[in-house]
Parts: C-alpha cells; structure tokens; sequence
DNA sequence: CGCACGAACTTAAGCGCTTTAGCAAACTCG
DNA sequence: CGAGTTTGCTAAAGCGCTTAAGTTCGTGCG
C-alpha cells in the first residue's frame, strides 16, 4: 500500500507538503496542491491512521463500551452520543461486552491502548480491577450508574427511583394493592457484582415501595437468570405459581415485559383487564406492542448528551470527576389501567 | 502515559526484552520477565496499539459496517462475526451508516486507514464510488448482496427468493389469493442505489408471484418512506385506503412488520383472522409479539460464520472474489391461518 | 583446552506519519 | 534599493513499538 513518501515523489515535493494538503492546511499554492492531490488519486493514497495517530500523540477519539449490542436502547444511547461527539469534532468507538467481565476488561485495555481521550462505560457488569486499571491510566472516564467518582471519573446517575415512584404512585391511583417486580440478570455477572448499575433499578423498587406501605401496599421481587424475554417470561410464571396474588407487573427492562406480556398471555391472563404491565426504557418497540406498553422513559438523547459533555468536560480538565443525575419520566400507554375490584 | 523505554529502564533491560515479555514470548527468562511484569504493573504500562501496529505492519482486524445499529438482527450477525473471527485469533471494528452513503464512504475509508485485514459490508446504501474505493485499495471485502465480485471482492447472496417462495406457498396453500407486499425505505438511499440490496428482496417477491399467476395469485407492492415501524404503519393504511382488498401481508422487515400489525389492530383488522402477515428477518421478538409473528428466517449464526471464513480465506489469499449463498427458511407461528371464505 | 553452539539479551533500524525549525525566493515599504 | 516580512516549501527528528542482526556468556564435546 502507497506511503507518503511514494505520493511526495510522484508530485515531487516533500512529505511534509504532502501532509499538509490531506490535512487540508491552506499553507500551499493551488498549483502543488493539484500535483499532491493528482498523485493521491494515481496511487489510491489512504494515510496509515496508526502512523498518523503515533505521531499526533493525541486523537480525537471517545470510547463508549456497552454490554449488549442487540439491545436497541443501547443503541439508540450510541447513537446519541456518536452525534454529540461528532458535533465536537470526535469520533466514537464502540466495543460490546455481551456481559462477560473478562470482554469488558480486554475493551477497557483495549481503549486504553488507542489512547482514547475519553471511555465511556454503561455496562452492567463492572469490577474494582476494571476501575482501578482506569483511574491508574488516568483517562478521563464516565459511567452510568457505578457510584464512585473519582479525579478522572465521573458518574451520571439515573434517577430509577423517581422514574419507578412514578410507576408505582401511578398503578396505586389506578386502585392497585399488590405490586410484583421483575427482575432478570444474565447469567455471567457474578452476584457480588450486582451492586454495580444491576441491582439499582431493584434497589430503587424497595426503597419505594417502603414509602407505599403505610398505605397497605404490599409487594414483592422475583428474579430469574437469563437474557430478557425468555427469563421474563420464566419469571412471570414462577410468580403465578409461587407468589400471592398480585395486579400489578414492573418490569426491570423493556425485553422482560415483553416476555412477562407473552407469559401472561398463555397463560390466559388479560393485559391490563387482570394484570397492569409496566416496562423499562420505553424501546421504541414499546408503541408497538399489543397492548402498547407503558413504560419508564429514560431519555437517550440527553443521555448522550451527558455523556458526550461529560467526557469532554473531563477531556479539557475543566472539571474533576462529578455526579450528574438523569431525571426519568413514566410514558403511559394501553398495559395498565385502574383495577376492577372483583 | 508510560512508554516501553520507561518499562525498560525501571526493569533494567531492554525495549526488545520487555517487547518480548508484554507479547508471551517464551525466550526470556523467568527472573527477567519478573522484573520486566512488576516494571509494568508499577507504571501501569499499556502498549500503545498505533505504535504496535505501525511497527507490526499488518493486523488481526476485520472491520464490519453495518446500517442501522438499532436493529436488533445487525447485532445478532455482528456477534456472530466476532464470534467466528475470535476463533480464528481475530478482533472486528465496527462501524454503523445509519443509512447514510456519506458515513458509508467515511467508514470504508477509515477501515482502510487502519489496515483492517478484510472488510464486511452489510449496508442497505451502497455506491460505485465505495466500490471503486474498496477494489483499488485491495482490501479483501465481503458484500451482502452487491452482486459485482472481483478479484479481492466476494459476495454473500441471501436467497430471499427461497425464503419468499415458501412465505407465499404457505399462504397460497391457505387458501389467500390476494397477497401484499409491504416495503419501506430510510429516506436517504437514494433512488438509483436501490437496486443494492433493499430492493433485492422486492424483487423477489414480484419474481415469486410471477410464479403464482397462472394459480390466480393477484399481488401488490406498496412502498413508504421512513424507519421500520412507523413507516410500515402508514403503508398498511394507505393499502387500507387505496388498494384492492388483500388478506395476507409480507413485510420486507420484522420492524416492519411490526407496524402493520399496529396499523391493523388500530383498524380493528383481526390477525390472522382477517388478514394474515409475514415478517422478514426472524428477530428474537417475533416469537414474544401478539400474535407471534410468523417470519423468514436469515439463519444469522450460520451468515456470522460465512462473512468470516470468506473474509478469512481471501486473506489468506486462498480464493479470488467468489459468490456464496445462504439458504433461508420461513418459521411458522400464529400471525397467519388459513383464510376463511366470507 | 579450545571451539561451536544455543540461550538470553541488546542494539538499532524501520514502520508511516506530523511538526518544528530553517531556508530561499518573492514580496513590501520607507 | 536594501532591510524586513511573508510565503511556500524542505529537512529531519520523533512518536512507541517490533524485529532482524549482533553480542555475550555458559555449556557440552572432541
């Protein structure tokens, strides 16, 4: 593959000159210019981005790193952010880790080794070598949801208690008494490890519910292992056949509503005239469902935003690690509705 | 951020031993390697992988440019190409369009940039420009559907036609006699690029009820712009509004699908007793809809698998471009049934 | 004992860029 | 017209690795 130096012979000048017109430098007559930019084209010139980077010592480079790339929201989260970053003139690299903490460690190396001027982290899974491995290179660093700031570190918090306040205030208008929470985990995050971003949404729920029980609310957390709809759907029925009597559904993640909606449905149980669903995330698929599903929006593009202005805060040392808060709103659509007393 | 010369100088060795230590080879001495580890622990040293890679020369990289990072099957085949890749000692960088021929361009060339070893393109967009870009530079690529192969260019050809065959069969043998075909389009693929991929499987379905005619199979197309579900939706209305009456639906997309299916339902169009539909793609979410969807399935472990033994092989210069392909098959759930006569 | 040989390192060149300092020619202007 | 300034370019150092070739040293062997 054509060099530099080929592309600075052909057109007779120095790779210098040669540098300065594909980095778009106004220091060069027209003419030159012409003869580099003829050369580029005859030898099919693309600059070698690992020479171009180890010289410039620096990069304009975000790294974000999510757990799971057939999650939609991530997606959308990505997205969100690819834009942010663009506005200010950075690129995004993504890296999936499919839950697994030995993934997100190579990620994280991985990011470290391209010099990235900022990572972004919103995984479930997390551990204290991946932190310490972190704040020890010293890059400027955002995560949803883990907790601890640091010099480097910053940290948005996602407010799942308001979101999930609103929920449950919102299903107890509607007349119900007994609330279930579902919860689902993948199998490869190990359980000390759930205090990281998983359990939040859990851990959201109870201090919640704790506030609705003067008002004779009950309620109660199931838990299944596995990835969304399937572990939903095997969740809803160990519910039915193990728990009290319940009304009402929240969901941990839009993916188990969906297989928590599926369960219902087979086992003949009418959404919402029996049982009152409410998702996660509002997935734009949410809409779609039948019935539509009412669920905890957490705004991606704002998300994105925070990220986005977050690592770059970070990246120009203007701010030391900090907290930021996302604030979560309840979308309401057709899978719940005030309970019939029977 | 520490370099291998200050790994070398606190070790006391050389750059070559400790290059040898970070890289697992056996030729150094277990006292030496030792020093050079806790050298790298105290510094917290990460190789610089521009560095590495420049001096390396070549890389253990695929890239992979897909078009929509939100759809949940592009993250099922990108696993899977990671998946067989890692097997074979090899990492994928991955890239999303969204859809856009610019950010196409942009992302081949970065490809380039970094020397991946083998480039996948699954994209809807596509133009002779890209083409032209990709072929001179002699990266061994692989398509989904661009048909063209050459030298350094193979393509992988999804049979959709097969998929669609027994789609409209089916429904054929349930006695549907008027069948509509439900396609969509991001709003910026332009209309001469069509031809690539989108359109492919349109296609394929006039070529499919060609077939049917002299059974008396009538058929339509009808077309709207937009991202999947919302542009389904308004499709299946305007065939509510503007076509001959039809009782079976093939959405050139489960996303799509899943917007007609709204679309009907708003209507108070019973699936499948009124009107049967057919999805495309067999995302995990058919089998968790209301009525589950019935779906061709791109068998994506199977496509995962074939992107990298082909991308693999012309690295290894073992083939020139060559064409595959990938057999479909339609799974059947509960979104169609046999028509009754009214 | 002297020599060849392999093991364990080191030396230093080179990967393909960017960038700083320097230089010649072409301008400006009093 | 000459001193200073600007313009447009080049030379070459340096980014942080890898690796081929070279060096040193301990061993085994005729």
């Amino acid at each position: 593959m054509a060099s530099i130096y080929d592309v600075a012979k052909i057109a007779g000048v120095s790779t210098a000159t040669v540098s300065a017109v594909v980095n778009n430098q106004d220091k060069v007559e027209a003419k030159t210019r012409r003869r580099v930019l003829s050369a580029i084209k005859k030898l099919h010139y693309q600059p070698n981005l690992y020479a171009r980077n180890l010289a410039r010592g620096s990069t304009r480079l975000l790294g974000l790193i999510i757990s799971d790339i057939v999650n939609p929201f991530f997606g959308e989260v990505t997205q969100a952010i690819k834009q942010a970053a663009a506005a200010r003139g950075y690129e995004v690299s993504l890296s999936s880790t499919q839950f697994s903490e030995q993934e997100l460690m190579l990620a994280v190396k991985r990011m470290i080794g391209m010099r990235v001027a900022a990572l972004a982290i919103m995984t479930s899974e997390m551990n204290t070598q991946v932190l310490e491995v972190l704040r020890s290179s010293r890059t400027p660093a955002v995560f949803e949801d883990v907790g601890t700031v640091g010099e480097t570190i910053s940290n948005i918090r996602i407010d799942y208690e308001g979101g999930i306040f609103k929920a449950v205030k919102y299903l107890v208008d509607l007349g119900h008494k007994r609330i279930l929470f579902i919860q689902t985990h993948p199998d490869s995050v190990p359980e000390q490890n759930r205090l990281f971003s998983i359990n939040l949404r859990t851990m959201a729920f109870q201090k919640v519910v704790n506030q609705f029980k003067a008002q004779g609310i009950k309620s109660e957390i199931v838990s299944f292992p596995g990835p969304g709809p399937k572990a939903g759907e095997q969740a809803i029925y160990k519910a039915l056949d193990h728990s009290a009597k319940f009304t009402a559904v929240i969901a941990i993640a839009d993916p188990v509503a969906l297989g928590v909606l599926h369960g219902l449905h087979k086992r003949g149980i009418q959404v919402p005239d029996d049982v009152s669903v409410v998702g996660f995330d509002n997935s734009y698929i949410c809409e779609y469902l039948n019935p539509p599903l009412t669920s905890v929006d957490i705004p991606r593009g704002k998300l994105g935003q925070m990220v986005a202005d977050c690592l770059m805060s970070n990246v120009e040392g203007k701010v030391a690690g900090r907290e930021l808060v996302l604030e979560t709103d309840l979308v309401l659509r057709m899978s719940a509705s005030r309970l019939i007393e029977g």
